[in-house]
DNA sequence: ATTCCGTTATGACTTTTATGCATAACGCAT
DNA sequence: ATGCGTTATGCATAAAAGTCATAACGGAAT
């Protein structure tokens, strides 16, 4: 038996923002590749142009640069307002699931 | 842009109880009936047998009383395994909610 | 005994959501 | 021109969630 918590963001009661896409968009900003990032994070490239189509819209933010074709084929890079935004989330995320998970044990066990 | 936490218990991976499912344990303990208990917070009676029968199953343990038919055509009642369970599950999310909406306000704002 | 009532119990169907597959378009480098 | 690995999407399929209809129950009133 374990405690599972989660973490995510509305926007007009409309999910934007989770561990899921900032795990993704932090692959993006190591490998340079929406492709490359999702199969790290091991998603489909649907799925993981779908979150960002779906962040980008919902948030009204631009996040992620892309270019098909080129050098190396393209590529995709985070935008400033990308990065401002997972330092963030994550800042909002630090502790929480460790609170949670001392408490459960306090009181489980 | 809100945010938004959840909380819940998993065995084997499996979610068991969360914060819908405490609902309904709590409401059947005030309504005596799980078809009482689902309207009052605006379930189905389907979703909330099907709540009961997998949190019993996966948990092993008998957490409703129930009777059909008889004075009243029947009804359900919570087992002491149950109350505890709940109490416990309870303790364990009072707080949190807190927490976070404290740390987000902080971030975003 | 028979009927009535509100309940539990489930199967079957429908709708919605998530996932996966196939394919087009891109543009630099060779 | 051709090749490469990428982004971009429509479409089909699968899975999950939700809805509906109906059976069975058993005490109480008739």
């Amino acid at each position: 038996m374990e405690i599972k918590s989660k973490l995510w963001i509305e926007v007009n009661g409309e999910p934007v923002f989770g561990r899921g896409r900032r795990f993704l968009l932090h692959a993006i900003d190591t490998y340079g590749s929406i492709n490359q990032a999702a199969k790290e994070i091991n998603i489909s490239y649907r799925k993981a142009w779908s979150y960002i189509k779906a962040m980008e819209e919902r948030l009204g933010i631009k996040l992620v640069k892309r270019q098909a074709g080129g050098r190396n084929g393209g590529g995709a890079v985070l935008t400033e307002d990308a990065r401002e935004f997972l330092k963030k989330y994550e800042q909002m995320e630090e502790g929480i699931r460790e609170t949670v998970d001392e408490k459960f044990k306090k009181i489980f066990y």
